[in-house]
DNA sequence: ATTGAAAGTAAGGATTA
DNA sequence: TAATCCTTACTTTCAAT
């Protein structure tokens, strides 16, 4: 696992950091230690270092996507052909740009991919993309009617 | 509408705005106003007004789930009696501390919903308890294998 | 002319490094 | 501890009435 966050050791306090960035990650380090019963300097050591051993990926701000125009979204299960590598996947994944999310999984279906767009329009031209990759033998669609939790 | 995030007129600047703090949320408002052609107090009051019009939901960090022990997650579709309501719905995940995501879909099940634990235990207990809610009369499981995007 | 929305400037107090 | 950033109040600009 080297240079992977698993080489890290997580202590108490970083649990305690993580989580209070995980609901605001705009918090000062002196609003944080003031929590966690650390300096401020203290505090920015750490998060330095979680950021540092890929703990801490980044920050980034939650958006309402109904807010910003992406009305629409979808689960796809997708069937492929044999052998399908999750690399040549997340190839595929990553030139379709409504594709936000791609897991591989056990079940019936090889893989779960979750889809945004601004309508039905913009899932549809995903979902036509996605079957003329050569690797899919076929899909089945489950588009979303309501998001209650995310 | 009202209250709601659909109230809001959001401009080219807000999209750039918006854009900057996805990509880090820690950016300073300077930093932001010299990419958006803006003084730091500008910035500040549309930051404000997004967040007041509930465009920007808030600041999260992005952690590496498997770093702070969520290795394993699933997706369960979920097939419920004749009249189930999403607030029913949703009042039911909110019991369940496994359960980050939930969508009611089109398709052949009623519900799809995204499960997290620390391992393959948490998430067979989390299904059991969901299993055992009154209006679920089946379900269908897809343990993830790779996350390959989220 | 007048009002209202939105941007700039400046100053203090807090935070970062 | 020095430099930067956040925040607030005040001033200016511009468009619409």
């Amino acid at each position: 696992m080297r240079g992977g966050s698993g080489s890290l050791r997580i202590d108490d306090i970083d649990q305690q950091i993580i989580a209070l960035l995980q609901e605001d990650a705009r918090y000062s380090y002196a609003e944080i230690g003031a929590r966690a019963a650390l300096s401020a300097p203290a505090v920015k050591r750490r998060v330095d270092r979680l950021r540092a051993g890929k703990v801490i990926k980044g920050f980034t701000a939650i958006v309402d996507p109904v807010a910003i125009g992406w009305t629409t979204e979808a689960f796809v299960e997708l069937f492929c052909t044999g052998r399908t590598s999750p690399t040549q996947l997340s190839a595929a994944a990553k030139r379709h740009p409504a594709v936000v999310g791609l897991f591989t999984v056990s079940g019936e279906a090889d893989a779960l991919v979750h889809l945004r767009a601004a309508d039905i329009a913009g899932i549809e031209q995903a979902l036509e993309r996605l079957r003329a990759e050569p690797f899919v033998t076929s899909t089945r669609s489950m588009i979303v009617l309501s998001r209650l939790i995310d």
